[in-house]
DNA sequence: GTGAAAGCGCTAACAA
DNA sequence: TTGTTAGCGCTTTCAC
């Protein structure tokens, strides 16, 4: 409990305990072979003491680092979290730790926090998208440690890469809308040209939906505030410059779920004379009073499989160094079926 | 763009540039004078070779290591996010970086992550609740950086500290609610017995309410799956075993809303037949049809003033150790005034 | 304005 | 099983 201004080292213990540094450095590690006798006088002089050991040098002799550098856009919406929650469970079982950096969806902080976190010399990179400034790209590629792009599949990755088609998520959720027989179709999302995902999503949307002859009616984009709220308030907006709207596709569940709430209160027959979907299968939304069609992002599965090729290519192992994973449909009662 | 095994060194830009490894050093770090020259050639070298500093071994050197460790027990609501995003805001315009570490409520995970973060010798700690383990209790004293303990305000800080008193809290929300003549009150949480700050409430809730001579009729906890979904399950529940039940306090918003949901769904009158409570003001709530009282837990407050005693005494200057807030309570749809 | 020497606290490699 | 030696890549300090 003494509160001192230096933090001890290996060589207190060793003096406190009467064995060589080295030794004492074996016992913390659970390294080589230690008698019972001095590993015990060892673990109660470093407890006694109240050490903890410097990784930073302990870093540096050993040219080794067990941290995983997970870099994504935000933490303020489910969907990352939930990444991390996959990366996190598999890493448990390793030596390695995930530290995450939030770039905020822009590039040149992007670069800031991988230059950052690759100056701590970390085992892997855990990086959302495949878009990255020249800079960064050429960090990753010079770091000389597995990197993993994440989240998306649409594009060339400069080492591996986990991920869904955004492109063919948007496809296959406008055929849906076809084929159920919608027609004057709408689209919100959020006001962020550099959400790749979102783009993609949409210009597969709308590709499919050309095929058709069909056009999109109308857009409306956001920024910043209560998702539920946005999604309510645009919703209520496009409605009311054309009403004959008979399907709104959302680039999230929250914004989606506002618009719901605000279709049901005006009492508009969901989804008989408006349909509506989403994007993510986020678990929130499961204690609304109708389910909105939405296609799941398999987001803990991602963080899994990347934290996996990881740990892998660390033990020196090879593994596949693209996974493409198929996102699944799901209908809920907001997009009618044939 | 040639992949290397060894990672660059000071020693590869002063041989590329001509110039020393100590002044390469300066240019680097803007430390010390430099010629233009001189720091022209540095610069253009160190970016044609794509060199990234050695952070572990400036950090041996220097002794001083630039991050702080925020130490939280989830990322799976918003109410953590929101504090880490003042702890940012506050920190990028110092040197000090934060390193966040998740405890999942766990004392004795909370206690491994403290161990491993502080073995890479970060400048501060900023770390949830007031309740350690005795070890980590001790780590933390031994550790000799400033230390701010967060969200909460019932207890003793082991250095500094920065929260609201859920004590409090749950006394003026049980106030208002007798105010407003509720008498049978159920109370629907979760079943965490280490949410140390949700037991709080619910003390100072049933605390005041025992001075009316009010107890709680019911009860119900719940763990896992969605919260709305909970909060609408638990909602029925309760309701179905007591039908005369006239104000709901819930633990969270998120389960609030579900049961708000449910009861508008239901067609039953709020807050006339049955009022209804929450706790933490989240901003995802402002979109649903009624607004559910509820009282703001300073979240994002709490991390800017937490990074500012961190940011203060790094520069080793004196703070306050201690910053009590007070939550606002707001009576949205949900909670009749008379 | 620039450089040389010493050492931060640990671990790899080897010796005893 | 234990100890000794020599760095890891940088920064501090001091000399020029």
């Amino acid at each position: 409990m003494t509160q001192s201004n230096r933090s001890l080292t290996l060589r207190d213990v060793s003096e406190a305990s009467g064995v060589s540094e080295m030794t004492v450095s074996r016992v913390l590690r659970n390294r080589g072979d230690v008698s019972a006798a001095t590993r015990e006088k060892v673990l109660t002089a470093a407890k006694e003491l109240g050490y903890v050991p410097n990784k930073i040098a302990g870093a540096l002799a050993s040219q080794r680092v067990n941290l995983v550098a997970v870099i994504i856009p935000s933490l303020s919406n489910m969907v990352f979290p939930e990444v991390l929650a996959g990366v996190s469970q598999v890493l448990e079982d390793t030596e390695l730790q995930p530290v995450v950096g939030v770039t905020d969806y822009l590039p040149e902080k992007e670069e800031k926090v991988l230059y950052e976190m690759l100056s701590w010399r970390p085992s892997g990179v855990i990086i959302a998208g495949l878009e990255h400034t020249e800079a960064a790209r050429a960090m990753m590629n010079a770091s000389g440690i597995p990197v993993v792009e994440i989240m998306d599949a649409d594009g060339e990755a400069v080492d591996a890469m986990v991920g869904i088609s955004h492109r063919r998520a948007g496809r296959v959720m406008a055929a849906s809308i076809l084929e159920a027989g919608y027609k004057k179709i709408a689209f919100l999302g959020t006001k962020m040209p550099l959400d790749h995902r979102a783009r993609k999503r949409f210009e597969g949307f709308t590709e499919t939906l050309a095929k058709s002859g069909v056009e999109v009616t109308e857009r409306e984009f956001y920024s910043g505030g209560s998702a539920l709220a946005k999604g309510r308030e645009m919703t209520k907006a496009v409605l009311d410059r054309s009403p004959d709207i008979d399907f709104i596709y959302y680039s999230n569940d929250m914004i989606g779920a506002g618009g719901l709430l605000y279709l049901m209160e005006k009492g508009i027959d969901v989804p008989g004379q408006i349909g509506l979907a989403g994007f993510n299968g986020v678990e929130l939304l499961q204690g609304l009073p109708r389910q909105l069609a939405t296609m799941d992002a398999c987001r803990r599965e991602i963080g899994v499989k990347a934290a996996e090729i990881i740990a892998s290519r660390v033990q020196g192992e090879d593994t596949d160094n693209s996974v493409t994973l198929t996102p699944k449909i799901s209908f809920g009662d907001t997009l009618r079926r044939q």
